[in-house]
DNA sequence: TGCTTAGAGTTGTCACGTCAACTTCGACGC
DNA sequence: GCGTCGAAGTTGACGTGACAACTCTAAGCA
């Protein structure tokens, strides 16, 4: 009744299958907004993000509570679109940091990459997937989204 | 009967909760093989790849061919790794490449990060997982596989 | 007023991954 | 021999992502 140290091997194939499709699926999506809208997939993220929240502008922490991102990555990732002119930070002029918006520029790109991407999406993912396989898929991910982050709370290992 | 043009609010969810699925459990094993065993997903895969078959040495393109990764991405592999003194390429003087190999310390490494990525796998992936869901799983994994290699190969839009 | 503290945001460093350009070397044909 | 062609491997540039250290401001309190 020992606990086995290593995988079965039709488990460790189930795994490797799992995590090849979904590479490749990444790898495909990124592809084709590349080519097509010319941004990547977490450009394309922080766009989506600002374009739902649109009437106003966000914070940087706010991005990274919607995105779930860490603060830096969505700091590191403003300036690199900043130079690319698809956001603005607006200046903290003596206090307030008003927050981060879309420059027209970027809300063009957005507007027609959603179409594309949800197509590609829909595609890639969707089509090849049957309703028992898609319930079966969204209630695991759930289990695993809880199963992660109450390991990450209950967990302060880290010191 | 038009094709609509972006998700349903259905769609988009399991969409969103299965990419934060697999990225939260990527990070989650990433995080636990560099603290446990001080390396990297990427460089777990290379040495558990050198590992199997240890008799010899691979050389690069067999790396990359069983990896299924470009040889651009094993080589800076490569040299990440031999400057940690994980694994070592044998130098081709005046002539062969022999390839590459483990070291004493890549060996090591390696042997005590598998039983523990493994446990990890098992603890967050399986145990998850109903029979029914690993089977939906996987038969969709390699349709996905099957359905991007396809495409991969009969499109050669890129020129 | 002045001190301290927490949060927001930035920056640096490092590893990862892709693409494209480049070098080298073996194979093949003349 | 000589050219050239393609595969193998390397390198550089760049975007991505995680982590830690840092700055700055706002609050809270003596």
């Amino acid at each position: 009744m020992a606990e086995p140290r290593t995988l079965e091997p039709e488990q460790w194939e189930l795994w490797s299958d799992w995590m090849e499709a979904q590479r490749l699926l990444a790898r495909e999506l990124d592809r084709d907004l590349q080519r097509d809208h010319g941004i990547s997939k977490a450009e394309f993220s922080v766009l989506v993000t600002l374009h739902r929240a649109a009437e106003g502008r966000m914070r940087v922490s706010e991005l990274a509570e919607s995105l779930a991102w860490e603060k830096s990555r969505v700091a590191h990732q403003l300036t690199r679109m900043e130079s690319r002119e698809l956001v603005d930070r607006t200046e903290d002029r003596s206090g307030r940091r008003v927050g981060i918006g879309l420059t027209a520029k970027g809300r063009g790109v957005v507007e027609g990459a959603i179409l594309g991407h949800a197509d590609n999406i829909r595609r890639y993912f969707f089509d090849a997937l049957t309703p028992e396989q898609a319930e079966a898929i969204h209630t695991w991910s759930r289990q695993v989204i809880d199963r992660v982050n109450d390991r990450a709370s209950s967990a302060p290992v880290r010191r």
